[in-house]
Formats: structure tokens, sequence, C-alpha cells
DNA sequence: CTGAAAGCGCTAACAT
DNA sequence: ATGTTAGCGCTTTCAG
């Protein structure tokens, strides 16, 4: 069980152990002959380097670590696909912790990564305070993904919610409801500029915003379409703050009776795969989560390998995608 | 940028460095004046302690590395939740890659895991072949979950495959179903052992399998039920080697005009969330994710810390959830 | 092209 | 209770 160290191999190569270390990385700088048997002895003996011997000498891990909030929410798998690839591509590994949607777990998953000296960090749907994420900034490069966040040293990347917000709430309005409830994420990241989308959009359209707080959660959405519904209010639409806690809201409108699009209109946020299921057909809002997780890389790595130090804040623009929760009102 | 080390600490302190290291781990044998001072110096420098540094000094890494086959199937997230409890509450870090279904990233995040010298890995869902992992748990403690193999080394936690497909395929006998199709899960964790469930269940009621290969995705329910339900042959039922290739299946029932349960019915495995969702309400099998995954922790602990070495094969009973979608055939 | 030597930041005996 | 001294396994000058 005890692991073969460099060592071994070089004793077993007949050489010193720093060509053995060169030799392993395709050093130019090293024979055919030496590369070769450094090689076969390594394979011999099962050896594998060891990164954490590695990283404390070099300093450094060729390593990002991407911290989710939320493994549930099916948005953010999307995210981990786009880092993947462009962190594949460009010869770093991914490690992802979860939040578990706990500030406190959140928290410590930033601090194992800063612990574990990563060369820089991708904080997705993070609800952590900005000072916290500014504080941590100052000892890696950080960049916060889906959290719209002002900051003079920390990168982020978001789709617009604002506008997102905007094309959902006025695809409602054209299509004639004027009784449209929010469903809001609380607190959760970019939920402030959706309910503002939203509530800028009604306003525009002389209607009256009514917003029922919720959170990203499937139950949330329960919760808060229990409120709307009992509320006893005219009630034609509902914009939900994502497609999670739309598919709560869902749940209980059918079970209340009521049908979707015909008593009542739903639109969700973020496009995930549940929304695109025939069977569900929620109308959303894409953010273009691959995309922004592919940005986060290079942003990380222009800071990193190119040195970079003034924060980048790249928004993209984000698109309604119309499926069959939607239709004018009864 | 430059981070503050235990020398640091330890001048500020006017200590030792070993004494740092002490109190900051709170040893007992160390006064507590010393320890306020050390804590108030790392404080006041805004000491982070190396991880990298520590392990290798150490010898172990108190993590343990998670391989998730699937980041995008909702069935791992729960399996996560699990490992995160148990694991807290032993006082490990939990990392997680993702396989992204592919076998050769699945390869390469167990070597990193293995690189990094977790002290234990836990393998979810995992296609790597059974050399492969026996090869990898020699120099590792590894628990393969929801992956049935037998070995003499690694130990595996699973629900029973076989037992759930036979409730499964059981339950639609039962409601009177004789033409029940299975779409399998190809070479996916434990997908021959359902389809030996289902094919016995058939076999012991004298009704003749029908497998039509596919894989645990969803794009793969969709092909396969395609062919099914474009094969001309009766039928009334489908049973989905899992919930993401069912809804995959649903979309293709709906698609063709006929009603699920009405015209065909249709049995999932995993009990996910989206199963759960009162629009899809999918009866499907509960493998009991999350008890797997405490029992992961479990399994490793006992044989890091108690030094066990003959393998461990667990395998739980699945129960069977029925909801909407399965009812007598038209 | 190869080897020797000096660390990386920390822990773990061993002293005191 | 606290300090000293070796490493952990690797990378990286610096000589040869």
């Amino acid at each position: 069980m005890t692991k073969p160290t460099m060592d071994d191999v070089a004793r077993r190569a007949g050489v010193s152990r720093a060509l053995v270390s060169l030799a392993l990385r395709d050093s130019p700088k090293v024979s055919d002959a030496s590369r070769v048997a450094v090689r076969a002895a390594a394979d011999e003996l099962g050896y594998r380097p060891n990164l954490i011997a590695r990283h404390l000498a070099s300093k450094q891990t060729r390593t990002f670590g991407l911290v989710i909030n939320d493994l549930h929410n099916p948005y953010f798998p999307g995210v981990a696909d786009g880092v993947r690839r462009a962190a594949d591509a460009a010869g770093y590994r991914m490690l992802i912790q979860s939040a578990f949607l706990d500030d406190v777990v959140e928290r410590s998953a930033l601090d194992t990564f800063i612990d574990f000296r990563v060369d820089g960090i991708i904080l997705t749907g993070a609800r952590l305070p900005a000072a916290a994420i500014e504080a941590a900034a100052r000892s890696v490069p950080i960049v916060v993904v889906s959290r719209p966040m002002r900051s003079v040293n920390v990168d982020t990347l978001n789709n617009d919610d604002r506008l997102g917000a905007e094309l959902a709430t006025g695809h409602l309005v054209e299509l004639g409801h004027r009784h449209i409830c929010h469903i809001d994420g609380g607190d959760g990241a970019g939920a402030a500029q959706r309910r503002a989308g939203y509530e800028a959009t009604m306003r525009r359209h002389g209607l009256e915003p009514w917003v029922v707080s919720g959170a990203f959660t499937e139950a949330s959405g329960v919760a808060a379409a229990e409120r709307a519904l009992g509320s006893g209010r005219p009630l034609t639409a509902i914009f939900a703050g994502n497609d999670v806690s739309a598919l709560g809201a869902l749940d209980v409108i059918e079970e209340s009776g009521r049908s979707v699009p015909h008593d009542i209109s739903l639109v969700g946020y973020d496009n995930t795969f549940v929304a695109a299921l025939r069977h569900v057909s929620l109308t959303t809002v894409e953010q273009g989560r691959e995309r922004l997780g592919e940005l986060a890389v290079e942003t990380l790595i222009n800071r990193i390998e190119g040195g970079r130090t003034k924060a980048i804040h790249h928004v993209i623009p984000p698109t309604l995608v119309v499926r069959h929760t939607t239709a004018p009102p009864p």
C-alpha cells in the first residue's frame, strides 16, 4: 500500500531523482534513452506522482475549484460542463464542492479550496456576502458566476438577469395577461435583478407588480404558489424566479384543479433539462450557462497567466424560450 | 498576494513554529496564554494553514473524493447529500469530480484523486472496468456505490437492482400488463441486474421479455422508445432503466399521441425529484440513495481507521413507489 | 544532459 | 509547556 516515490523510480532507472522529474514532465533537456528508461521504470513500479508534493514545490496546482451553490438544482451542472471543457483544454483540473444551499457550508467550501491552494476558484450561484468574497479574492483569483456583484477585484460573469425577467414578463403581458405574480428568489443569486426587471416591466405597462417571496428551490415554489393562489387575488400568470421553483408552483396549480396554461400561464428561468421535457414544456429563460462556465475559465486564466489585475464584469444576454406553459389568459 | 506562513505567525506571537502548529490544532499540551497569543497573531495576519504542506507532512488529507458518473443525472446529488452529511460528522472534507458520462474522464478523475492522496474514494455509478478499480484500490481505499461488482478488495454498496426490477415488473404484471418492454441501461452501472430482474419476472409469469437497449440518459430513452413504439409490436407498458430514460420515453409516448398511463404505463428507477413532480408523477423505484452515501463513508472510515482489509458488500432493499404513470392496460 | 543540494510549509518525534 | 530537528516527495537552481 505504500506507494513508490520518485526516488524508487530513479534508483530503478539508474538515474538521479531530478532527472526523473524532468523526464516525466517531458522536458526537452532529457535524452531519449533516459526518458525511455525512466518511463519504463515508472510503469513497472506503478508510480504515480504525488501532486501534494509537486504542488508544494512548484507553488501551483493547475487545479480550479468550482463551488456549486446547490447540486440539486439542474442549472449548475450546465455551468460545470462549460468549466470542465475549458479547463480541460487549458490543462487544468477541476474539483467541485457543493454548498448544499447552506451559507456556512459554502463558506467552508471556499476556505477548503483556498487551503488547498487551488490556482483559481469559480463561485457559482454563491450567496456569500460580497465582502467575504472580496476578502477571499485577496489570496486567490476568484470569478463569481451567476451572481451579480460590483467589485474592483473580483471578476463576475452573468447573464443579464434584469433583461431576462423583462423578456419573461413582457412575453406574458403581450399575451394579454394583467394579473401576473412573481415568485422571487429571495436572497438567492440574481434574484434581486430578476425582481427588478419584473417590476419595471409591469410598471411600464401600467400594471401593478405582485411579488411573493420565495427561494430558488422547488419547496419554496410550492409554498409561494399556495400563498398566491390562496390570496383570492385575481391571477392569470406566474413568473417564477427559476425553473425548479416554477415546477413547485406547477404542482400546486394543478393540485388546485387549475390547468396550465389554460387557467394560469407559467414562466421559469434557467432552461434546465426539466423545462425542456415535453411533458413539462416550461416557457423559460436561457442564460447560456455553458458559455458562462467557459468564460469563467478564460477569465481566471487570463488573470493567472496574463497577470491582469483589474476586475472584469461580463454580462451576456439571455434569451426567452417559449414553450407550452404560456398562453393568452382565459 | 503572498500568504503568511506558520513561521510568520510564530514570529509574531513570539513562539516556535511547532507550538503554532499545536495551538492551531487545539492540542491540549499548549498553555492558554500561548493559545490565545497564537490565535491572535494568526488572525491579525489572516493566516490560513497550507493544507498541501500539512498533508505532505502528516500523510493524510482527511478528505474523501467522490466521483459522480453524471452530474446531470438527478440521482447522484442524493448520494452526495448522504456522503457529505456523514463525512462532515466524521470530520472529513468531500471533493467531487464528475465523469461527465465519459470513461476516459472517469478514469482521470479517479487518478486525480489518487494523485492528490485523498484518504478514500467513493465511486458512484462508475462504468470503469472492475480490473481498473481493483488496481486503483491497491493504493487507496475505494468504495463503489450503485455499481454491483464482486471483489475481494474493494467494498461495494448497492440497492438490490434485481429485486427493484422485479418489483417494477411485477407491479406491471399485477396490473394486467402482458406486453411490457424494458428499455435497459446498456452497460451502465446496475443495468445488467435490472435487466435480469425484469427478464426473470416476465418468464416467471409466462411472458416474453422484450428488451430494447438504451443507456441511463434522457436521449437514450427517447431513441429506445421510438424504436419500441415504431416496431409495431403490441405494447402496453414500459419499464425504463432509470428515471431520466423514462422521461425521454414519456416524451416520445406523448408525442406519438398516446397517453400515459391510459394507453401505456411507464415505470422508472431511482425516484429522483423529477419523478416526484406531481406533473410527472412517475412510478419508480427508490434505492435509498442518501443512505447509500452515508454507508459509503462509514465503510471507508472503518477501513481506514479500523484497519479492516476484507471487502464488504452491502446490499440494501429498494422499494417501489407507485404514482400515476401506471394503470391497468386499456 | 545529468547530479547535488536547497528548499516548499508543515508535522512529529525528541529534547529541554 | 515549549523549542529543535528531521523529514514528507517533489521541483528548481546551480554545477559539472
